[in-house]
DNA sequence: ATAGTATAATTGTCCGACAAATGGACAGGT
DNA sequence: ACCTGTCCATTTGTCGGACAATTATACTAT
């Protein structure tokens, strides 16, 4: 015989949670719409307005409502990327995810995304993507800044394939990869300049739209990592850090 | 001059919430303890319990606290992969992501995660993928059916890398491409039947270790859906539906 | 020990209340 | 016209207390 289901009892601020959730889902709630004062969201349910404002945390933990800086309605959101890349990191680091397993990964994504950023790349992407270059090379000098501009060079990468899921696939391992670089890059010191000379050819590859040089240098770039970590005696079978709270 | 900082008030339940997840993050509360009672947690931050249920409700929506079915305590979590993948998916969608976004994504990362997955796979890992390979093979006849297939089909090569980062990028992709190939797949009849022909091949080459075939056939495979696609009349710069809700 | 029962603890929900901040209308000064 | 200051109705953030329903726990009888 078939056992039978659990029957499971949802809370009301749970029920109202998804009921909000499913009208911004759906476009019936757009972006930049502001939802209704939480007294007049309690009649609509006919719930208590502390029930309302429950439903209000899970949805604003979900990114998927926002209170504006230092305003008081609460906006419709679509999440950003970095919002949940967030979680995603968090949740990685959370499972002693190592610092191995990070880099074999970004060694796996990050050339055939140099590649197709080399095929479509457009002048604008190349702009930002020489940008970030410049940036690095003339602010490295904290760990801090130099982690940032070798994030932001990925990003700008990404962003110039024109193909808006591979930033935000990547953005997760970028946070890995900056709470882990923050602790190497200091005990690894040619790494900050083996860094700027990838960038250089990697950048140089894009602009040419050579999308096998692009993959080849990008190939390079993140195996320096590899070896900065080898070098600097850090156990790369250790857990990554958690990236920063926000 | 410099302009000034707009100074943030960080209202009570947030930092509330802040605080724990902090805990949390760290390891000073490890996953499987059970938070105090409400009304203990609002004694030790000195607010009221409605503060501290707000603040839960964010965790909860974090899915850094849980509570189990049908019980009443609180217990910390460490956020599984495809709690957050449904998060990065609803965020994707939500930003119009479109179909061909997606499949590019796939026909980038999935055939180096193949060629990793035929250095590494162990027998357990082969063993799951075979399972999988099989199941597809004998269930494929609602469009459901196949669709899980063919999800559950690279969660196993992914798996079968070692590398636990790989489940966790692919995971949201692949409710993407789930919720877009449920439209496609009644439309394109030939494709069940390649899709089982590219998977034993996949198979076939991980269990020879050959990294080179896995990649060439993953390849084959992922093109495939592209192929489905434009067969199907399906406008692949539409933006692919949002992922089914929990 | 097992099953059954009484008791305490805890959650989900409600009600009512109030200070503080915001948004908007309106008036006054330049 | 533009900036400033003032007043007022809204709305949020937080508090206190309350209660039914459910779960955990101690206790009892078999």
């Amino acid at each position: 015989m078939t056992a039978f289901e659990p029957i499971r009892f949802e809370p009301g601020y749970r029920r109202v949670a998804t009921a909000i959730a499913a009208r911004i889902l759906d476009r019936t709630l757009r972006e930049g719409d502001s939802l209704p004062p939480e007294t007049e969201l309690a009649e609509q349910f006919a719930v208590n307005r502390s029930t309302i404002r429950e439903a209000l945390r899970e949805l604003e933990s979900a990114d998927l409502v926002t209170r504006r800086r230092g305003t008081k309605r609460m906006v419709v959101t679509r999440p950003a990327a970095d919002q949940i890349a967030g979680r995603v990191g968090q949740s990685l680091a959370l499972h002693d995810v190592t610092v191995r397993e990070v880099w074999q990964t970004l060694e796996l994504i990050e050339p055939p995304i140099a590649a197709e950023a080399a095929l479509h790349a457009d002048a604008a992407a190349i702009e930002q993507l020489r940008a970030a270059v410049s940036r690095y090379a003339a602010d490295h000098e904290t760990a801090q800044q130099a982690v940032a501009g070798v994030a932001d060079f990925f990003r700008a990468v990404a962003a110039a394939s024109g193909n808006r899921v591979l930033p935000m696939t990547q953005e997760p391992l970028l946070l890995l990869l900056v709470a882990a670089l923050e602790v190497m890059i200091d005990r690894a010191p040619p790494a900050r300049g083996r860094i700027a000379v990838a960038q250089q050819h990697v950048l140089a590859a894009i602009e040419a739209h050579d999308a096998v040089a692009a993959r080849d240098w990008m190939g390079k770039h993140v195996r320096d990592f590899r070896r900065g970590f080898e070098i600097s005696g850090i156990d790369v079978d250790s857990p990554v850090p958690a990236p920063r709270r926000d």
